[in-house]
DNA sequence: AGCGACCCCTGATCTAGATCAAGTCGTGTG
DNA sequence: CACACGACTTGATCTAGATCAGGGGTCGCT
């Protein structure tokens, strides 16, 4: 898909097109302002798997968008019950806060290999008085990672484990398809434990599993090895309690 | 507290001055700045305790600040379960999406009377365009919304109903003291019913009963008519498992 | 005064999901 | 090869919180 011919119109990582240019936060951005926006951004770097780059309770100066892989943000509570906020695909947002000084209020951590675009905190105020497009996307991607957020909980707080385990799976399901490139077929890759299932959702992995294995035999759904398959899309849906408005979930 | 000696110093309301002034969404504004922000405002409107004015799935073209009184955002599922999502305090930021004609995503319930600064999201980038610094606000404000809903949810996914109800209480009581001009007194007024409690923590308002009953004979605190009374703040925030990181409360 | 709508409160019982305990796999490693 | 480690599985039991059922208080309305 071209774009109009400006000079330089993909931010270059490693010499390729960016994967997420037209999802992330800088969607907006063409032209002059693109380059401007690289200037702005500070670095590129890449995480392994299990990797905590961001802290609870450290300040870290920087915020991150997600180019490549998978995290996910979680708190944990001082008895080391751990609550999973939200999974991160590329394209996602993370790290921004207020009060640029301040300690960040969660954790983040790779799931898989990944690289992530580094923004400096401190410059962004500055930035964002000369290129307003970027004040607006920031709001925008805020407004919709609240409407994930509030969808989250409303899974865990008003669902059974059943309509969670559904709903987190089928969810997954559609934000990987919509953006990657063979986005047809059943089957994605998820890189999730029962246990991180189980900790976004409110749930034991004990029960996870048993509720992945109902969902199993009811021919619904498998998730073996890292790989999901949908088997029935609509049951599952309804099962899920879904609201069909999928479309929320682009960013 | 008098500030610079600009002409239009603070946004009338009915004659008097704005009492979110410095915590809303207007707050980085002041002198010819402020002035255009009032012409982007739409309207200023009223609403009675039980009214809705937001509805799921309706698209409303417009959001708004909550200037004076209490309402709680909320999602209903199809079988009538309710998930109250946060309850909105003057200040508040609400209504805004990214897609401006997608119908919303979550209902808002006036809890008392209020009044509400109403904007038009059809001019919210010509304007932001022109004025950067509300649209770095709105990022501001929606990351510290964020930041809400991550406490919320952990509160819901991975404490007990007893660390819930403290968690609750005691947040808003700082809230509310945070920017009431009589913010002292181990007292607040808060308009909400044990069902409230309930759906916003992911419980029955038997059970939050009941754990009312046992902070009440532990002289933690006294709910009663609307009306928190905090007899040991330590202690209470002790149960709550509070990080003490009020400050981030401020808006 | 009488009535209906809401809240608040409490006892008895039930159940979804937690906890405890053990065993199977698969995979990397000295 | 043995063996340690992490993820997955399954059964038995327990419990926090739901559900069911009822009683009382207050307020506004006729």
């Amino acid at each position: 898909m071209p774009r109009r011919g400006t000079k330089k119109p993909y931010i270059p990582i490693d010499g390729q097109a960016c994967q997420v240019r037209d999802i992330g936060i800088c969607a907006p951005f063409s032209g002059e302002a693109l380059g401007a926006l690289e200037t702005f951004k500070a670095a590129e770097r890449m995480y392994a798997p299990g990797r905590d780059f961001l802290v609870q309770g450290e300040s870290a100066g920087e915020f991150f968008t997600v180019l490549d892989g998978w995290a996910f943000l979680y708190e944990l509570l001082e008895d080391g019950r751990r609550q999973i906020l939200d999974f991160c695909l590329p394209g996602a947002f993370l790290g921004f806060q207020p009060d640029l000084s301040a300690p960040v209020t969660y954790s983040a951590q790779a799931l898989t290999d990944m690289s992530v675009c580094v923004f400096p905190r401190s410059r962004v105020a500055d930035f964002v008085r000369q290129h307003p497009e970027l004040g607006l996307r920031m709001a925008c991607v805020a407004a919709r990672d609240q409407y994930l957020a509030f969808r989250h909980l409303s899974n865990v707080g008003r669902r059974t484990a059943r309509e969670r385990v559904a709903s987190l799976l089928l969810e997954l399901f559609f934000r990987v398809r919509l953006h990657s490139p063979a986005s047809s077929g059943d089957k994605i890759v998820i890189p999730l434990t029962q246990e991180h299932i189980g900790d976004a959702l409110g749930l034991t992995s004990v029960h996870v599993n048993r509720t992945l294995r109902q969902l199993r035999e009811e021919k619904l759904l498998t998730l073996k090895g890292g790989s999901l398959q949908v088997l029935d899309p609509d049951r599952l849906a309804e099962v899920a309690g879904f609201e069909s408005d999928v479309a929320f979930l682009r960013h």
